[in-house]
DNA sequence: CAACGAAA
DNA sequence: TTTCGTTGG
């Protein structure tokens, strides 16, 4: 999924604790599939509540925001919109991707292979309109904010962080930089160390953030050229890229031609996409324009009654979960008194 | 993914 | 106190 521009770019690596007191603007919809991906048992099934639903987004967005709103980060969620028609081969691939991750999945539930059963069912992962609303509803009790993006919602996150309403815009994909997204966070959680799959070794997963502006001076590219690159490594609207063509050839290309256009080589390729159109979704993408992103309390008893009573939550893990976070308000409302 | 609790 | 395997819903 996404695009490859991991290698090019310039990341630094940064701190959760960095981002106090900064509105970030988080692609709601990659969050949300991320803990339907993730937040599983051993055999690979998500976690539900007491009538079947499933419930892990609505505990990855309990304890993530409460670590956010702990830190004093105040995130914003941006959710999709009507995703652009360009996009329909991308989302035809992602749903054949599930289709055939079903049929493993179930082979290896017969074989008694927990660990492949766990990876498959990660890739048969979809999001039901139905947890969208109840994510919302979720955010509201913690009185944090969401938008709604027209169409794709890293380019609405990404024009926040122009207009200076958000600091950075939190995705793991990259698709945000060549939606020209000021900053842009990834591993935006304090989540140490990972597993990585098949094997017993570990890495450490820590938030980076990579500044657009850095990187179009590092590779001496405008944007526009950078947007050329991501079109030849394949975009989501474009998802197989060129044939042949990898980050490192695409950025030499790019350096040496400047445009798609004038590159020789892949003309005959270029006819078959239409990479003018695809230029405009990253180059002028249809957001939403807010006039101001406004945070409400937190109603605390919200928050219990709905995942506790609906959700079939445990009493004792929400109350402390929530009594931690208001510790750490007041702890942080102490040290701003101080100041008077 | 993040919290929890047992073990180191 | 830190590390690691397990559980959460």
């Amino acid at each position: 999924m996404g695009l490859n521009l991991k290698d090019l770019v310039v990341r630094e690596k940064t701190t959760l604790e960095a981002f106090s007191n900064k509105v970030i603007a988080i692609d709601a919809y990659n969050a949300i599939y991320q803990f339907l991906a993730s937040i599983r048992g051993p055999d690979g099934l998500q976690l539900s509540d007491a009538e079947g639903r499933i419930t892990s987004h609505l505990s990855g967005l309990l304890y993530r925001n409460v670590n956010f709103l702990s830190l004093g980060i105040k995130p914003v969620y941006v959710f999709d919109g009507k995703p652009p028609s360009l996009k329909t081969a991308e989302i035809e691939r992602r749903k054949q991707i599930k289709m055939d991750a079903t049929i493993k999945y179930e082979k290896a539930i017969a074989d008694g292979n927990l660990e492949d059963a766990r990876k498959y069912a990660q890739q048969t992962t979809s999001m039901k309109d139905g947890m969208v609303k109840e994510s919302k509803q979720l955010l509201t009790y913690f009185g944090i904010p969401y938008i709604e993006a027209p169409s794709e919602g890293e380019a609405t996150a990404a024009h926040l962080t122009n207009t200076g309403q958000a600091y950075a815009s939190a995705s793991q994909d990259f698709d945000s930089i060549l939606c020209g997204a000021k900053r842009l966070v990834r591993n935006f959680t304090n989540s140490g160390r990972r597993k990585i799959p098949n094997k017993n070794t570990y890495i450490d997963i820590v938030p980076e953030i990579i500044e657009t502006q850095k990187t179009l001076e590092s590779l001496e590219l405008t944007r526009e050229e950078l947007i050329d690159v991501g079109i030849l490594i394949g975009t989501d609207f474009n998802p197989n890229g060129f044939e042949r063509i990898g980050p490192k050839t695409a950025l030499k290309m790019i350096k040496q031609h400047s445009r798609l256009e004038d590159i020789p080589q892949i003309q005959e390729q270029l006819q078959e996409i239409d990479f003018q159109q695809i230029r405009e979704i990253f180059l002028n993408p249809e957001v939403a324009e807010i006039d101001e992103i406004i945070f409400n309390d937190i109603d605390y008893e919200g928050i219990t009654n709905y995942l506790v009573k609906e959700r079939s939550f445990s009493e004792d893990r929400v109350n402390s979960t929530l009594n931690r976070l208001k510790k750490a308000l007041e702890k942080k409302s102490q040290n701003l008194d101080q100041w008077f």
